[in-house]
DNA sequence: AACCAGGACGTGA
DNA sequence: TCACGTCATGGT
């Protein structure tokens, strides 16, 4: 029947088509799979579907954290460009980052804009990273970090870290407002308790369904108006 | 050629 | 609390 709109589905309901439609991610994207300076939009090289024992050493954990802050409202593929050039210069470490000038550190994230500030972030952060000697941190401290919101502390504490903790981003208010599962200026702590209450507390469905969201508005949410014919 | 990209912070009501 | 301006490069 033209013109019918089917109930919004629930988010278990979500977390299970957009599996089945892409299958496993395998995030946080990472340079050791990825190898080639990035130069094309949309690459997933960086991702590990079906292995979820990463970050498998502690230069990688610090990678992950840099990306956090380098992705701050920021296309994936410009983080790509500055993860490589940091890389070059060993910068992927708190000791690595901090032989680095500001001047340095600058130009090598250039690509994935905001530098000045991602520069004093990316200090903070390292400095962060060393005070706590290898212990997990809480949600609480990370965001007492200068540069570290809601959503890049969550980022770090699910992928870094391994915690069950729900990642929330401009792609998950987007889809789930579309979808109308919430109202339009919904705080991210209401959006996070929507999707905690629909999604069985496990690890791998955390980092899986925020991958598979960010997958799925790549592809159906990237230019309005948004045609989502997969989930309604 | 606007518009957007896996936000966060500072400021003034 | 909250709305708004700011930060900056690169792709479409």
């Amino acid at each position: 029947m033209s013109g019918a709109r089917k109930k919004p589905p629930t988010l278990a309901e979500i977390y299970e088509t957009l599996l089945n439609a892409y299958g496993p991610q395998g995030w946080w994207p990472l340079l050791e799979h990825n190898g080639t300076n990035p130069t094309k939009t949309g690459s997933i090289t960086g991702y590990h579907p079906g292995q979820y024992d990463f970050p498998k050493t502690e230069r990688q954990r610090f990678e992950i954290c840099i990306g956090a802050i380098l992705t701050q409202n920021t296309a994936w593929i410009n983080v790509e460009r500055a993860l490589f050039v940091l890389e070059q210069m060993d910068a992927l470490t708190p000791e690595g980052l901090g032989a680095l000038r500001d001047d340095q550190v600058r130009m090598a994230i250039r690509p994935a804009g905001y530098f000045n500030a991602k520069t004093r972030k990316l200090r903070e952060l390292a400095a962060f990273h060393t005070a706590l000697n290898g212990r997990v941190p809480d949600r609480e401290e990370l965001l007492a970090v200068w540069g570290v919101g809601p959503e890049t502390a969550d980022s770090i504490r699910l992928y870094a870290y391994g915690q069950k903790e729900m990642v929330v981003d401009a792609y998950t208010r987007r889809i789930l407002e579309h979808l109308k599962l919430v109202q339009p200026n919904s705080k991210y702590d209401d959006l996070k308790g929507l999707c905690i209450n629909g999604l069985p507390e496990d690890l791998i469905v955390y980092q899986e369904f925020h991958a598979l969201l960010v997958e799925h508005a790549k592809r159906c949410y990237a230019r309005r108006p948004f045609q989502d014919n997969l989930l309604r």
